[in-house]
DNA sequence: GTCTATAATTTGATAGAC
DNA sequence: GTCTATCAAATTATAGAC
């Protein structure tokens, strides 16, 4: 069994996702990190300067972990479908393991655009950017001959639907929601 | 043509909505509205004593506006098909009339949800409802004979496709992004 | 790297005059 | 209904001891 550090500066990072999927980027506190992590909220600061270094942080560390986990889409030991599923299957995760209240970190950014330092929204579009660019490639393996467009189209429309069945699932405090719209990403 | 009263109270609510939909709930304070708006924030207070009064007021209004702009779903000289354009025509005219930078108030509320305040939250809950049982009588029109589930199905994947459809065009800043999804809420 | 202490600012909210 | 003035609390952030 593999015991992975988890270092103060992780720790730190894990909470404040877990903090923003729930409450969103304006919704926590470095003193509320703090007391997740068992720390003062200087000690934090010390790990993370400003509020916007860490927002940046935790969102960047999130596309890094997203993307890991989805690996190469050009990867010919495994099949598109497989991998449409596969990206299913990491949104219903993250769902469950935060027993349906968090949702997807783009969409809280996309939420508080307006409101957020620069660093945090540049790493939103990034997120966006890096999902359906992954999803196209997986796309057009499936479809190579389909119109470039409509292989866009396609990956946009499964980011979409995923996007707003995390948020209704959420909100209606109905796990079975994102299933039962899910299963259209897989059509 | 009619002069539509734009008193006080309305002006804030206006104000208001459009900080939230920018920013998020957390994401702007009285002091913004009262600047917007051209008062004081203690004359804010007087309308509305609390945030959570204030939040909770814009949101049902936006519910009533939008189940309003809808109408019945069951009026006999509406085709189902022409009321889901007009849907989908409604986030489009949302999104473009808030030039891309405003997210549909569902989505915000689902964002910040665990941080917001009891009756803000609800009227997130009202909203989704609300939606989402408007769409299902309107598909069951159309598809008498389906399944009760499958309908529900078809209108939640319509509400989730335009929720992430909103969500991912205003942090890339593409209007096109909307079209290109929303063309598939109409198969 | 963590702590105590505190600065500087913002925030939601209230009192009371006009 | 709007204003000035103000409060109490919370927030981000820093200084400096250990």
């Amino acid at each position: 069994m593999r015991v992975t550090q988890a270092s103060t500066g992780r720790k730190i990072i894990a909470a404040a996702e877990r903090r923003m999927r729930e409450c969103g980027f304006h919704g926590f506190s470095f003193r509320d990190i703090a007391a997740d992590v068992g720390i003062k909220s200087a000690s934090v600061h010390h790990h993370f300067p400003t509020k916007e270094d860490l927002g940046a942080a935790v969102a960047s560390a999130y596309t890094k972990r997203l993307m890991d986990a989805l690996g190469d889409p050009n990867d010919p030991v495994r099949m598109p479908e497989d991998l449409i599923e596969l990206y299913v299957d990491l949104y219903r995760r993250a769902l469950q393991k935060g027993k349906g209240r968090q949702t997807c970190l783009g969409g809280v950014i996309a939420c508080e655009l307006a409101s957020l330092p620069e660093n945090v929204a540049r790493a939103g579009v990034e997120f966006f950017e890096s999902s359906a660019g992954w999803l196209e490639a997986v796309l057009r393996r499936r479809s190579p001959q389909a119109e470039p467009e409509a292989t866009r189209a396609q990956a946009l429309r499964i980011l979409a639907l995923l996007q707003g069945a995390t948020l209704i699932a959420k909100t209606l405090d109905r796990e079975d929601v994102f299933e039962v719209v899910a299963k259209s990403a897989l059509e």
